[in-house]
DNA sequence: CTGAAAGCGCTTACAG
DNA sequence: CTGAAAGCGCTTACAG
């Protein structure tokens, strides 16, 4: 009954720390966590029986008094089947850079990937976990945003990644403005039939803006948009190589296309080159989303990067709070790789 | 003075909740934990009102009072450099798997990239973060190895995913295996004179093992190793072009590469495409990871890869702590592409 | 089957 | 500048 000093299991606490450095246990916290009001000798000597007794503050601890959690949570949406493989890897590179936005504000991360119903979860504000939720990932998981909607509604401190709302509370890439950039890109490389593959009919916020970026860049020279009205639900690859051979058995004179995503301009790419079009001399050739992987293909892919750095850092901005929901643009910029004609118009 | 009930700001409690439904605050746990000796009526009553009341049970206390956190820590390593962009893509396919595998556990994911000294961390555990923390990520940063050894020495809840070290504490592909693999494919496929690519002069444990098994399969066929000795500080993908292109040099009989990881691979196809070598006809390639971006390269890459579902089962058994140190392998299977022609010897 | 109470390990007014 | 004490919100023996 008596408890004991069996030092094995037991946690080191800051009371440890207090008795063998002579002081009481408010001057330990106050020493570690860099209260100005502690003599140097007195952090000093704390400092170093802390180490000694290899002491670390509990954070379960702290974080319940303080009611902060100094942690942010990263939702990432799969298809709802397999979370891993369905889960774009576009996302990974944003989280990517969302982990290092965190850790230099002082912030963990908290991961989560999400894709089947019923194991929708975002109430890490509610309990205790993360000061704040950012939802990345397919737009085509409509039950998904659907309950985050509702999560959204409830507390500010959820921010979307895209998201296919077009109200408030959303982060997203500068899409029109990448729309044009793609095709005023292609235009000026002398490309003169320009399709768009991508769905629109998914209630895809960033894809039809990414289309009405391109429709406008092609009215002002006077062009017509081609694209195809409806897609099968496959995944982006499959849509994006079905897409390209539908446009180009419809219209034989497209000489470029401007694929709404990495992932369906690769699908493109894979059904030009089984199919002995050559990128970019006959077919020119522009992405969406600066992929790492857009290196590695062949040619490598010209693609509209959003980004990422500056899209982590509003994202965290927006979880911040202070501001009401918001809507913030992260700007874009053309990255030139090979499957854009070198060769001007 | 008087705290008065704002209801503003107020956290709900489980007091709260015992109010409103006319139980004791304990009663209002241990419904809410499902604990068997709680009535069914009053087990509705309370959940009834804690969903009213939008009650959720504050982690931070529950995890103080247990002791437990539920969670595990993954730390990526990077290069010492820019961890975002440093980060082997491979790590994040890893990741998905750990995430989908905790998450069947019950368990939350904590994401920390790491790449510059001074910011190495792992003691998720000393700070009760963290039931158990796993380090994957770039062997060549030697120096967070190194710090993350001595913390694995002195907490037995720490596992490497490959490790530059041999003494127990990871999870490893069956790299000799697959090296194994990866030759005796490449010989049934009519190829010749296989070269080995990747650096081996890194204290790459993984690396290492994937030679081992290439040289095995092939001094089975009696047939010599063809390798480069030592490797430029680049990244992976421009010590993959570099080497096909010293490889060619050196030995113009060479007609197949088996490359030590994918992003090594992507780096020697590179070099052929631009030096317009035929893959797979004149050159036969086979990598090592199955990665996603394997798929999108031109041909498609034939490639070594390990059960990813497998390994992050793994990590998590091995984190567990029941059994001591562990050294756990993880099947590799060969992934046929379009990098090594079809038709056989 | 339910309640009163202790205690997990901190931070931070409040005194001195 | 330092200490004694309250309290963050739970879980879980201990009674009844």
């Amino acid at each position: 009954m008596d408890d004991g000093k069996r030092d094995v299991g037991r946690r080191v606490t800051s009371f440890d720390v207090a008795e063998r450095a002579g002081v009481s246990q408010s001057t330990v916290s106050r020493a570690l966590a860099g209260s100005p009001q502690i003599t140097p000798q007195t952090r000093a000597r704390v400092t170093a029986v802390a180490q000694e007794l290899g002491y670390l503050v509990d954070h379960r601890a702290s974080r319940l008094r303080t009611g902060r959690t100094d942690t942010i949570a990263v939702v990432i949406l799969g298809r709802p089947e397999d979370a891993t493989r369905s889960a774009n890897p576009f996302y990974f590179e944003l989280l990517g850079s969302i982990c290092e936005a965190a850790s230099q504000r002082g912030l963990e991360v908290l991961v989560s990937l999400q894709s089947e119903e019923g194991e929708f979860f975002g109430d890490y504000v509610g309990r205790g976990q993360a000061d704040g939720v950012i939802v990345v990932g397919s737009a085509r998981n409509t039950r998904a945003w659907t309950h985050f909607r509702e999560l959204q509604e409830a507390s500010p401190r959820v921010v979307f990644w895209g998201s296919p709302f077009d109200d408030a509370g959303w982060v997203r890439s500068d899409n029109f403005a990448g729309g044009r950039l793609a095709v005023r890109h292609l235009l000026e490389h002398g490309y003169r039939r320009i399709a768009f593959v991508g769905p629109l009919e998914e209630r895809l916020g960033q894809f039809q803006e990414r289309f009405d970026g391109y429709a406008a860049e092609l009215a002002a020279h006077k062009m017509e948009p081609v694209f195809l009205p409806s897609y099968d639900a496959l995944d982006r690859y499959a849509q994006g190589s079905g897409a390209a051979a539908a446009l180009m058995e419809r219209d034989p004179r497209i000489d470029a296309v401007f694929a709404a995503s990495d992932q369906l301009a690769f699908g493109v790419l894979e059904y030009l080159q089984s199919h002995g079009i050559a990128v970019p001399d006959e077919i020119g050739l522009v992405g969406f989303d600066g992929m790492a992987a857009g290196t590695i293909c062949s040619p490598a892919l010209t693609t509209v990067a959003p980004d990422l750095r500056k899209a982590a850092a509003m994202l965290l901005d927006a979880m911040d709070g202070t501001a009401g929901p918001s809507s913030e643009r992260v700007p874009v910029e053309l990255i030139e790789r090979a499957s854009v004609r070198a060769r001007k118009a």
